[in-house]
DNA sequence: TTAAGATAATAACTATGATTATTATAATCA
DNA sequence: TGATTATAATAATCATAGTTATTATCTTAA
């Protein structure tokens, strides 16, 4: 009678396969640093500022491939927290430019050792030639689709 | 002045390689169904209906790997849209049982093609044995990152 | 058999992402 | 210049996923 027996993974399909490994991804993430009050779409914007903060909403929206309207609320979120200040630009009025607060600077390292430890979770059990593979098939995936999309 | 250089996919993180695939496949996958009114969230729960309906919330969660609340706001809107009905189990009063309506049958094809053709689409370029290869990886993290949410 | 604990569905709330509409401001073109 | 067009941010709305709390019901154990 039970018809939940956990089907063979190889059964599953592609996109259903990614979909679940993001999520289990972020579930793990999340987890893991919710200590520090942060998600990982929230540390994701606070990595893309620390490259070069400054930058406009519409510029970091387009680095993270992500619509405007969302990334506002992370901001939101963000500013909130006081990781980040939303500051007027002096030329063009339209534009706010978003930059990290010093609560941001002690938090890099955790969060990066985090994302290090994740992905040797994750790759755990494969050869380094094997995840170099992965990262290329991964990518030739994301090159096919971001085509497909436009 | 421009900050926004694409970045080099191999610099990309793993979680974060996956996470924007799982974006785009969801992208592709709604806009080509659109015109059917459905969405990918709602069709993998038809899809799982459809091997077997007259299941419970709670075993249909568990099969799409999701907790029951989410599984249940997608059930009202297929149950809005006439694609399934809640039917009172007749002995266990809590439960309550999932049932396709005839309204999903003739869709059934026409989703699944899309499935295929988008599987094709991520796929281009891979020989068989590079496309097995990647299953194979996928489903290594997949088993590595569930041991490590338990 | 009654009391305690477990389970099923759902409500309430939060986070993340998308799309469309709105407002303010810039840039361009006639 | 003045009108049109484009752009930046945000509001509003929707979809999906998560957690916690609640209610009804069932199961188990004293």
């Amino acid at each position: 009678m039970n018809t939940l027996k956990k089907k063979k993974p190889n059964e599953t399909q592609l996109a259903v396969q990614v979909h679940e490994l993001s999520l289990a991804f972020s579930k793990l993430f999340n987890r893991r640093v919710k200590h520090l009050g942060l998600t990982r779409a929230q540390w994701q914007v606070l990595k893309a500022l620390y490259s070069e903060d400054g930058r406009t909403q519409t510029q970091l929206a387009n680095e993270l491939t992500m619509a405007t309207p969302p990334l506002g609320k992370i901001i939101d979120k963000l500013e909130v927290g006081k990781w980040v200040a939303r500051k007027a630009d002096p030329i063009d009025r339209r534009v706010k430019r978003i930059f990290l607060t010093s609560k941001v600077d002690p938090l890099m390292e955790p969060l990066r050792d985090n994302v290090e430890d994740l992905r040797k979770i994750a790759t755990r059990g494969m050869t380094k030639n094997e995840e170099k593979h992965l990262y290329t098939l991964l990518n030739r995936l994301q090159v096919n689709l971001d085509a497909e999309l436009n």
